[in-house]
Order: C-alpha cells, then structure tokens, then sequence
DNA sequence: CACAAAGTTCAAAGGTTCTTAAACTTCGCA
DNA sequence: TGCGAAGTTTAAGAACCTTTGAACTTTGTG
C-alpha cells in the first residue's frame, strides 16, 4: 500500500489528511491510473469532490504533499478535461477549484480520442504492409488475406471500446443523481 | 514513429524483416502496449500469427531484433495466455512457437483479472474509509453520502470494463472463421 | 507603478519498468 | 555420463515517465 499519507499519532506540525480521507483519494488515484491517467489526477479530484468548499493550490499541495508545480500541472489537466474548475473566492486573491461530477464521462472522452488516434495510424500502417506485400513477387496470398484480419481485428477493438465507452456515459447518466 | 526496424537500402549482413512484416509486427504491438502488455507481446504474437510456419526462438530473436532472455520470456508469457503453443519440429532438437488465433479472448481474460484485483481492493479501502469516517465526530452525513457515490463509481467501472469484454468476445466468436 | 503573492515552466532528480548479457540450468544425443 | 545447444533467471543498466524546485511570468493591490 504504497503513497498512504495519514495523521500520525505525535502531533506532526504538518496538516496531513485524516486517514479515511487518504483511503478515499488514494483509491481514485488507484482507479485513474488504471486507466492511464496519473494517480494524482485522481487524487486531486477525489479531495476536491469530498470537500465541497473550492480549495486553493495551496491547501491542495498541503494536503496531497505535491509541490506547486504539480498541483499547477494537474490542476490544469483537470480543467482542461473539464472535471475541475476555477473560482473566485470573495476572501482571498488566490484561484480555487471545485470538482465537477462528470468523471466518467471525461475517461470516456480521453480513452476515445487517445484510441482513435492510435486506430487511425495503425489502420494506415497496416494499409501500407498489405499494399507493399502485394507488390512483393511471389507473395502468399494467404499472408494478404492474414494481414486483412488483423486490419479487422484492429477495427474490432475500436468497435469495443466505443461500446465500453459508450456504456460508461450511459451508467452515469442513469445515476445522474447519484453523482 | 518509434521502433521501426525495416531493411534499409544498403545490404545489412545482418536478417532484417522486410518492411512490410515490420509494419505488421509494429502496429499490433502498438495496440497490445495499449492495452497494458509490452510492445514485443504484440510483435513476437504477430511474426508468429503470420508467418505460419512453426519459428524457433533464435529465429523469433534475429527477426525482431531481441535478446535471447527477451524471447524467452516473452514466449513464456504468450504461452500462459494461450496465444502461443510449443511445437517440435522433427528438423529441429529446438522447440518451435505457433500462433494460436485467440488474442481478442486473451486480453479479455487477462484485463478483466487485472482488474478485478484492483476494484476489489478499491472496494475494500472505500469501505474501511467510510466505516473510519462515519466513527469521526462532527462527520457531516453529506460526506459519508459521497464516499458511498465513489464506491459506486469503481462498481460502475468494473461493470463496464466487464461489458468491454464481454463485447469483445462476442465480437471474436461472431467472426471467428475470420481469424 | 512597484511589490508581493500566485501561477507557470522546464531542466534535472527520482522512480519505475523493460531489456540486456552473462551465469546458470536443463535437455538431447552420442 | 559428458558435451554442446537450448532455455531460463537475474543483476545491472537503459529507457521512460513523473515529480520537484528554482527561475521566471502574471496577477492583484496599495
């Protein structure tokens, strides 16, 4: 159980998270990094939707014992993605953030893009393997046809993980309340 | 575009793939890095898938340009999947590698295990963080409810990612006369 | 405007994962 | 059994990704 960060029983001058809420952030980092996103995505955007008030990079850096320029570097992550947001508080000249509740969603969107990408050039590559197989003389014909079926596999798994996709947004949208 | 290992136009004494091959080998390793193997998965599976012929582990190594303990390892792998089988050839006191055809199944198989560990200890630590929370004085019940959300969360994803494979599955047997 | 606080950037440090190469083990064969 | 070839293991290090910290830029305020 690597990363924990929790109150320690001395009374450390540092404000660490209280334990269950490192349980909870951690376990977002966990889920996120899964999915190819970094743990302190996650960690971050756990904090910030557990705590209902806006935080401010520094209370965030406090909190998740990141530096400043992580916290400038995953918070504008977030934003981008449309899972944080930016706010004025009437008490301090600082930004701070809030977390919006459409995370699902957001994995969705970026899975999608990241793998349509990755199709599209494979789907190229492999376009070009069989055009220059064919050009070979005395080429199988059935390695032709083999290189065709790995072009369909490779429209399968896009097929796939858009109905993943798919189905995430849905299950969020059912739970819409939920979340 | 990284890795790419194709006969270039002077006349390397050393066996390099044609372009083609390259190509191939080359893209269904990229999808397989995707989803979470190595990069040489894909490759050694997909030099085996089209070459039929029944390859060595030498060979495997000259054509891909891999050490010897890489093709060791990585066939080892393949054939824990199931993707790859050990074959003798009457030619030959080394063993051969062969292509099996159920790679879709295989990622399936290996991404929902992967997953299931990681959801279930999620599940555990939300758990234990709402049980700790809930033994907090002052604990504001909104907190509590959230915590509950989360875990939600993770049991939608795995919902999900087990549709994917389902899916994906489903997608093989439907054609697998194609592969 | 000037200063301080906030926020950003990026080279370098720190971690993690992958690959290699050499030592070691196993196998097949005479 | 003994030898060489085949196959495996693993420690070292290469490659890759993330995070840090310090310099730099921007913002807000008197």
């Amino acid at each position: 159980m690597k990363g924990y960060n929790y109150r320690t029983t001395d009374n450390d001058p540092t404000t660490t998270l209280p334990l269950w809420e490192a349980l909870v952030t951690d376990a977002v980092g966990d889920v996120i990094e899964f999915w190819g996103f970094k743990r302190n995505h996650g960690r971050v955007w756990a904090l910030l939707y557990m705590r209902r008030q806006p935080m401010s990079s520094s209370e965030i850096q406090e909190a998740l014992d990141l530096s400043k320029g992580a916290v400038s570097m995953i918070t504008r992550d977030l934003e981008v993605w449309n899972v944080v947001s930016r706010v004025r508080q009437a008490t301090s000249s600082a930004w701070h953030f809030v977390a919006e509740v459409e995370f699902m969603q957001m994995i969705g969107q970026v899975l999608e893009q990241r793998e349509g990408q990755l199709i599209s050039r494979v789907a190229t590559d492999l376009k070009d393997a069989g055009r220059l197989a064919s050009e070979q003389e005395d080429m199988d014909p059935e390695t032709l046809e083999r290189i065709e079926r790995m072009r369909r596999l490779a429209g399968m798994m896009q097929q796939a993980l858009e109905i993943f996709t798919r189905t995430a947004q849905l299950d969020v949208s059912k739970t819409r309340d939920l979340l």
